[in-house]
DNA sequence: GATGAATGAGACTTCATTCAT
DNA sequence: TATGAATGAAGTCTCATTCAT
């Protein structure tokens, strides 16, 4: 007969930082390994589906194992999160830099077509990430910072480009833009609708940035 | 000896339709208390932190009257959602007859202004709604549900003033403006700015429908 | 207001396979001592009275274990079950290759005393088995197979010695008493005779089958 | 809010008998419905989907009428088997007496064509009855009392033409039959054998019965 | 380091029974 | 007497986390 236990799990709030750094190869690659097992099962499964055991499984590695290296749930999923997000900060910060100086309906252009084309990379993975992860505690905070780290460049792209545009209080630009436009583009993936609609949605949306940013006239319906 | 099982799979979805309609005074209390102790809980717990025992006993009643009412969960949420939505349909129905006739921009600014106003009534309920919940099965379903409730009646305004409009395809400008304009409210209420930049956003927020719906130069900045 | 529910339709049925295989010894201790606590519940309780929590207790193992090696109640009585009949087939085996070429009559001598043996081998566990489990679902298909297993030495038993019996449908016989026999032992252990009875009975049912497999006359009265 | 009840449910062990012999007409009709609607919920949701709400419901009674009858579960299911019993009880009655003065074989071939005819009237209850209940505290002693019911008039019988019949402790026959036969006929009613296999089993229960009780050769294979 | 068995709090849900109306 | 809302003990099951091996 098996003795008994008598510890009690389950803390009340686990911290999200990763529990250290794999200095070796090996470590390296069980990190990696169970990375990628917990996109797979959020993709397959929703957040709510996710459980340590699972990408444990997923991953090829034990439960055990896993804790070396995440202290908990929410840290695999702030390490995915946050993951996710530099790669498109990276797309942002290309696109920006590449049409730094060209005229702004180009750039307008250039930067929405460029959320498109993230949009439309790994969706699964994006809905979830962007719709169930519960926007609270740790985890909430890790999503706020993450929305924040796209805010600051596209700030300075617009300081930088002042003398171009309308709109003078660029604080509240920013803000503006880095709060409705990712959510709309998400919300397309959700709803899927049909490709005119979709693509009628993206037209009317650089008009609107255009007209937003360059004032009248400009970019002709 | 029998053969192994691996995967745990998570099947069963919980239905979310209310069980019975209360019959008696006295169980139409139940259920009222029941709904605002879902919402008590909500706001100071979060959707992950609701139990069905939770709400049980903050309305006062027992698990077992809950059930009576409500499959579950989601089910509980799900009407607390559905009552929060109905109110503010009926608040933009008001605002939109009210100001049926007047000049495009008056009527931006009232709708905005009772999207503000909305955004302040009950924010912490509001913001756990639209956050927390998770966008998947049937809450998810009735999510979008509601969210098409808004879209119907915009769209019927934009095209009985389709004169004054200069956008041509108001399809897609309902779209825009249903799946943009309501995300960025909740983002200002969670991320809570200072007044002056959360002033300044509804300006620019405002000088960019203007801009888009009546075209050039109007309502000089 | 939603529509009502009226029924709650009882449709999961839960699966009765064990979970995994124990790796390490160690749970296979764990096992051992689920399923001997199962039997102390049965034999206690009873199967109205078996809940995994019982189990889990008597068997000095958290309810989490159980539910590791077994997916619910009906999971640890089919296990026990299995358990129990592969040990009577066993002994069946045994007498009938023991006496396969003794007279007609020895063997049935034989195999009725086997049968009032294993009859006394853990009554309580014996009665509760063969009375109290619900014959039906995935537990009744067990029984059931359970049966059969019998059934086919018994057969096979038969026809080896056809010529000397004087039933000629041999499927028939076999069903006849299969079906017959083990519940009039299970009725003699639940209703508990007394002895003088029992023994009288015992022999009556040896003279009715010696008088239907052997025919007229033999073992006069 | 609704005021909480403090009170305590479920005794352990309810009686079985009825509460009150219904005097008024309605009283009867509704104990009728109440009876009816129990064996209209085993045969469909067999004995552990059985509860005492469904039931009420099915007999278009509310679940406080049905408690003015019943003291509880047990008591429906002790009543519906009461009942079986009685009409199982009268046709044996029936045919021993239409047949008391018939030779042996005779009287065996009319009671064993009796049984089977019960045994098709009304098959699902009958299974639920005999295979599901559990066979322990009241309902296991209603039970036990309900087969013995059958016992008597049997012994009577074989006493009163002791003369003809080749065994000598009746008793012992007695209890041998009917702890024998009615299980028999019941697994053919849950196995459901092919039509041939099924009739052949009667043919050779018959054959064993009269080779008993008259003795060899007669009726002769 | 890795493993995976074990833990147990706590979530969910049902249903026999009572009792105010 | 009938009603049906309310009760809550008790059962089922999951899963984040630990720790002996």
């Amino acid at each position: 007969m098996p003795a008994p236990r008598k510890t009690t799990a389950r803390s009340k709030r686990a911290p999200t930082a990763p529990r250290k750094l794999p200095r070796q190869a090996r470590a390296q690659e069980t990190v990696e390994a169970i990375l990628e097992a917990t996109a797979r099962v959020l993709r397959t499964q929703g957040y709510e589906g996710l459980t340590t055991n699972k990408v444990a499984d997923a991953a090829g590695v034990s439960v055990g194992s896993l804790y070396q290296y995440f202290p908990g749930k929410e840290a695999l999923v702030t390490a995915v999160l946050v993951r996710f997000a530099e790669r498109q900060q990276v797309a942002f910060f290309d696109v920006i830099s590449k049409v730094a100086a060209a005229p702004i309906p180009v750039v307008i252009d250039a930067v929405v077509e460029m959320l498109i084309e993230q949009t439309e990379r790994d969706p699964e993975l994006a809905t979830v990430l962007m719709t169930q992860l519960p926007r609270i505690g740790e985890l909430g905070e890790v999503i706020a910072y993450t929305e924040e780290k796209i805010a600051t460049p596209l700030h300075a792209f617009l300081v930088a480009r002042q003398a171009d545009l309308a709109p003078t209080d660029l604080r509240a630009a920013t803000f503006l833009l880095t709060h409705s436009i990712p959510p709309l583009l998400q919300r397309m993936r959700v709803s899927a609708p049909p490709i005119a609609l979709r693509r009628a949605v993206f037209r009317e949306l650089k008009q609107m940035l255009v007209g937003y940013f360059v004032g009248a006239g400009v970019g002709g319906r």
